[in-house]
This record gives structure tokens, sequence and C-alpha cells, in this order.
DNA sequence: TTCCAGGTCGTTT
DNA sequence: AAACGACATGGA
């Protein structure tokens, strides 16, 4: 399956820390989301795709926005403008909640690398096997199955596992179809073991739509600093000076940030 | 070997 | 309410 899309593009967007469970191959992207395994490549402004369908590929990785205008209202500050030109194509996912939600509780004192390590065990350790091609990998386990304890630890997520195992027997299939706005929503998320405002607004921002979010991590602190002369109150300051586009700018300042500096 | 990493939690000031 | 230290583990 091919479609033709403009202001995409796939590196920079599957590799700026929203998404972990992806492996290259050459020019081929493998890619595991819940129970789906697909490969993707990007050739100039065409996508190409195997093993989903145009709507999950549209979803996921968050074609389905006026690109442009929020490049155009996000140009009007310069430090932005620069990082918009350079990692023009960028998107902020759109991925599945479950799985988003365990992916940033095990982000908490990690980094990237660990991340995928602990996405990939727990799908081999709770997950069923599933293959494309010669690509062999595991779906990733259903709300309410990480049920056991060891396991999570053998998946190498350390002091996370207890709060992945508190969480699971709290969250089922429903519990992100009643978050409401994003104050809601945030509110709730972070009533959840493990999980703190900087992890919710992850969630709210990569998995649940909520595109004023604004995460905050060591990066996000230097460069809000760095740039803004902001420390304490960074997060009203960006959604006050960004609103419904804090997110953009979040992931732009972000990648900008750490590769640049 | 030693140090640190997309923070959160429980405990002290 | 603000400021600590602990926390598991892989990678540099």
């Amino acid at each position: 399956m091919q479609i033709k899309i403009k202001n995409f593009n796939l590196k920079h967007t599957l590799e700026s820390g929203q998404f972990f469970r992806y492996q290259k191959k050459g020019e081929w992207y493998y890619c595991q989301e819940r129970d789906k395994l697909f490969k993707i490549r990007q050739i100039s402004d065409k996508i190409e795709f195997y093993g989903t369908d145009t709507n999950h590929i549209k979803k996921l990785f968050g074609l389905n926005v006026n690109y442009d205008k929020i490049v155009k209202e996000l140009s009007k500050d310069p430090t932005l403008k620069k990082a918009l030109r350079k990692y023009n194509g960028l998107r902020i996912m759109q991925r599945d909640p479950w799985e988003t939600l365990v992916s940033f509780q095990c982000s908490i004192m990690s980094n990237i690398k660990k991340i995928q390590l602990n996405m990939n065990k727990i799908a081999e350790n709770f997950g069923e096997k599933i293959e494309l091609d010669e690509f062999k990998s595991h779906t990733f386990p259903k709300e309410g199955k990480l049920n056991d304890i060891e396991k999570l630890k053998e998946s190498k997520t350390g002091f996370r596992a207890k709060y992945i195992h508190e969480m699971n027997k709290k969250v089922d299939e429903k519990y992100f179809t009643k978050l409401g706005n994003y104050e809601q929503a945030h509110q709730k998320l972070t009533e959840l073991p493990g999980i703190g405002p900087k992890v919710a607004d992850c969630i709210c921002l990569f998995a649940l739509g909520k595109m004023e979010a604004f995460p905050i991590d060591v990066w996000m602190e230097r460069v809000m600093k760095e740039t803004y002369g902001v420390d304490k109150n960074a997060k009203e300051f960006a959604q006050k000076r960004w609103g419904k586009n804090a997110g953009y700018a979040q992931q732009f300042l972000y990648h900008w940030r750490r590769n640049e500096q």
C-alpha cells in the first residue's frame, strides 16, 4: 500500500522518543503496536507500508492534522522557526493509550534505548508470537494481562515493576474512554501508581490527542530556561504562549535540544 | 569501576 | 508546600 503525503518525515517522527517498538531493517521500519506488526518506508513524499491499513497509519503517525497551520503559527517564535525548518515533517503520533501508558511508566529515570528494551521484553514475556516476512516479534499484552510481577521484573523494568503491576489492576479497556478533557484526563492519570505530571502529559499528548499537553523533563527544563528564561512555571508559560499547539512546540524543542546541543 | 538516565513516591523540613 | 533521598538496571 502506498500513499502520498506532504510534510511528513518518517525518520524524525519515529526516532523522536514517542514510539519505542520499532526496528530498522535497511530502508524499512518494522513497527509493532498492540497485536499489529507492519513495515513502513518513505520515499520522498510517498510512504509505503504492509501489514496494516491506511486509517491506522494516518492515525498513528498524526497525519490527520492541518500541519501547515501549526507550522505557520509556531513559526512566529524564532527558536521554533529554526527547529521547524530543520525537522520539518516531525509529527506528534497518536498511539494506543494502553501501550503508551506502559511505555512511559518505563520511562521514569531511564532512557530511550532502555524503554525499547523493556517494551520488547514485556511483549516477549506476555504477548504472542507474530511475524512479517522473516521478521519475528510479539504482540503487546492487552489491558489486565500484566498480572505477573516476576515476569515484569524479568522484563528488566526494575523498581517500576510494582507500579506497572498495580496500575494493571486499575485499568481496563474502557478506562481511556472516560477520561474527559485535558485537565480531567491529566488529573485521573496521575492517580495511577508510577504516573506523575510528566508521564501523564506524555500520555495525554502521544495517545489521547490532548494537543495542549506539555511534558517537561530534564531536556525541556533546559530549553525553557536557556531560550525563554523560565524555570518554575514553564508549563503554564508554554500553554499560555502556544495554546493547543503547545504539544507540537514541545516536541520540536525537545528534538532540537537533544540533537543540536 | 563509577556515573547517569524522557520522574515518582514517601518522608522530612 | 517545598526540599530531600531512594529506587533497578543497562550502557557509557
